[in-house]
DNA sequence: TATAATTAAATTGTACTCAATTTATAATGG
DNA sequence: CCATTATAAATTGAGTACAATTTAATTATA
């Protein structure tokens, strides 16, 4: 009795897909408080860090490409959380720039992985489990 | 010297969202070769499985909804590999039946587990560790 | 130094993803 | 039986994702 190597059951790949969607979903309702959405949050975690970041650093941070950030970053800028502008030294470079705003929505921020970590009902253990091995995945996967 | 709840480093779902995102990037090129997406496989995995499935049901085994599926499944009928029909019981249901050509397509598929897992550079321990873990994850989150 | 090659964003087109609404059908209670 | 309620898909609209191409600017090289 052979196990069959193409049910959903006994694949890998698929809960890291559904559990990926399903926290994010979990997010909505804390980051339509501050109004922002996942993909906007994280993007505004590198700024609140860096203060500055141009497209592809933002993009190597968050492993996402210019046709998905160079929208997201219009609408940001376009509520006000960030200019941005060329590069004086090399124009190809899109300088992405936290505002005085987008420094002020940390504050309201500040709550939300506190009240996220709440729902997700690891243990601090294995969370920490998770994390590594989660990130042992990314790494390996920029070697191939 | 207080850690910053809001750096990006500091959380556990971005690795998880950054890890789908890119594992399925992975399989692209093997999915490449039988025509579908990712999502149309897990789709196509489903049929495989239980050869006739309602648009609810499948939303269930998938955590995806009608906005995602029904286009969704108009293209696997368009393709061949399934067909779409209203329940004569319950005209409200759709019934989802996989063809011969969707049942042929298993055997090209059959190759693609194998293949990815040794992508993933995890061990078995490790893999299997991960899964767990996001399983939990999953059901919890069905539970609040 | 022209030209070629490279690089960074933006654009384009396809396909999700999901909240919210709509439409159609079925079940239920008065 | 009829109105209400519930349920299942489909639709709509906003926002990703990403491959592939284009545009503009810079760097390398013949």
């Amino acid at each position: 009795m052979e196990i069959d190597v193409l049910k959903l059951e006994n694949q890998l790949c698929f809960p890291l897909y559904a559990c990926s969607r399903e926290v994010v979903k979990k997010y909505k309702p804390y980051l339509d408080e501050i109004g922002l959405t996942y993909t906007q949050y994280i993007a505004m975690m590198v700024l609140w860090e860096k203060k500055t970041v141009n497209v592809k650093s933002l993009g190597e941070c968050l492993y996402l490409d210019s046709g998905t950030l160079t929208p997201l970053l219009k609408k940001l800028e376009t509520i006000g959380l960030v200019t941005r502008s060329r590069s004086e030294k090399d124009e190809r470079n899109l300088v992405v720039s936290i505002t005085e705003k987008g420094e002020a929505l940390k504050n309201q921020a500040k709550t939300i992985p506190e009240r996220m970590a709440a729902c997700l009902n690891l243990n601090t253990q294995e969370a920490g489990t998770l994390y590594t091995l989660l990130y042992k995945m990314l790494r390996t996967g920029e070697l191939s």
